[in-house]
DNA sequence: ACCTGAACACCGTTCAAGT
DNA sequence: ACCTGAACACCGTTCAAGT
């Protein structure tokens, strides 16, 4: 009943602190969060925090998993592919929000953990298209890696870009780099440079995974559309 | 002519100092290459390696380009696919070899910049199989995101594998740590968790490419095969 | 059981000073 | 031009002490 500050007032919990460190990675980025900057946030000492969470991988893996949560709750009915493309933008538009999580996302998969909220949403998807059982999880692994490759690859994006973003200053920057390469060792790169400028990560982004479910079709599916 | 250590007497360069880099990295793993080992392992100060290079990231993606170089330089005769075929196993081994590449790649990756090598090695097959020049850059970039995405997965193994690997007890490990999800909420994830054991990466990272190649085909070649 | 906050063992980076 | 190495401003993490 005394009178204190809304902050001090709420308990400490392992939701509160994740939810803080979230917060504090899109609101200041990677460089934002540390024990110092989230225990002046939670208004505690530093042990508070390691009493509900083992350590900052820990506490990173959760904000990624949390926020993953929400980006992939949107599960909209319709046919495998559309579940695919779904959860593909899905995935797009909450980096687009939380640039950290690309960088989050590439670090827990070059530990060779996917995040198993995208690997059962996507395998379902897998498994409905009618894949056979034998290539469930190749197939899935697959169409996982080249989301989370494809996504991290984008992430550029939601970095540079403000409210209506100067994305096309950025893909000019780049295209006119890459004409400027040595013609002799990057004669591909240099040829593709004028592609860059003006096309849309989010259409690109689909066309990849559209280009892996034509692949999926062609291998496993044999008979026809699924 | 006076006698000295053999360190002391070559120059500091930068390719000295990278190659140092790589060698601590491969030694220790990512978390051995601070400014202290290195200074060390090359009898200077921070100030003289500071000199050469701009800091640590600069280190570390030079690192990354130089082990890329190495791994990608072996590029065979032969038709596209086999081509393709041939720098995604040149990768699979060059993270086996070096496992911090893995988390290196997906690091850049995430902040949107391809290791050109990759891109340009990738993009002229792309062009060989007779892709039509509108999509060479969306098609070398879904590659491209497979390969890397993928790659980063197979990371595990390199970190787990000891000369002869006790990968197998590994793969048991995550079996039946996903055997044990809750069905209502990982159905599919605990349905694919016996084709885990005993599979083969090798084989499963190819199984991939070849994925993404049908597709390409299937989407961009419809003539047949180039 | 949960929280405090000072202390510890590190980092990457800088910079005045040397040669 | 290149190198030295102490100093700076940070980190993540621990832990004795409190409630």
């Amino acid at each position: 009943m005394t009178p204190r500050t809304r902050r001090r007032a709420e308990a400490l919990s392992r939701d509160r602190i994740v939810e803080a460190a979230v917060e504090l990675l899109d609101t200041s980025g990677e460089a934002g969060l540390t024990f110092r900057t989230l225990t002046e946030r939670l208004a505690t000492g530093a042990g508070a925090i390691y009493w509900h969470v083992a350590n900052k991988d820990e506490l990173l893996a959760a904000a990624t998993d949390g926020v993953l949560a929400t980006a992939l709750a949107a599960d909209a009915p319709g046919p495998p592919r559309d579940r695919v493309r779904a959860v593909a933008l899905g995935l797009f538009d909450a980096i687009e929000g939380h640039p950290w999580l690309a960088t989050q996302l590439a670090l827990q998969l070059s530990r060779g953990t996917v995040p198993p909220r995208i690997f059962e949403t996507i395998g379902r998807q897998v498994r409905a298209l009618g894949v056979p059982q034998g290539h469930w999880f190749t197939t899935t692994s697959a169409l996982v890696s080249y989301l989370l490759g494809a996504a991290g690859q984008n992430a550029t994006n939601a970095r540079s870009a403000g409210p209506h973003t100067n994305r096309d200053e950025f893909l000019d920057a780049v295209s006119s780099a890459w004409e400027e390469l040595d013609p002799a060792e990057y004669p591909f790169t240099r040829a593709v440079a004028a592609e860059l400028r003006g096309h849309d990560d989010r259409e690109q982004f689909l066309a990849g995974v559209d280009l892996v479910l034509a692949g999926i079709t062609a291998v496993h599916l044999p008979a026809g559309p699924g």
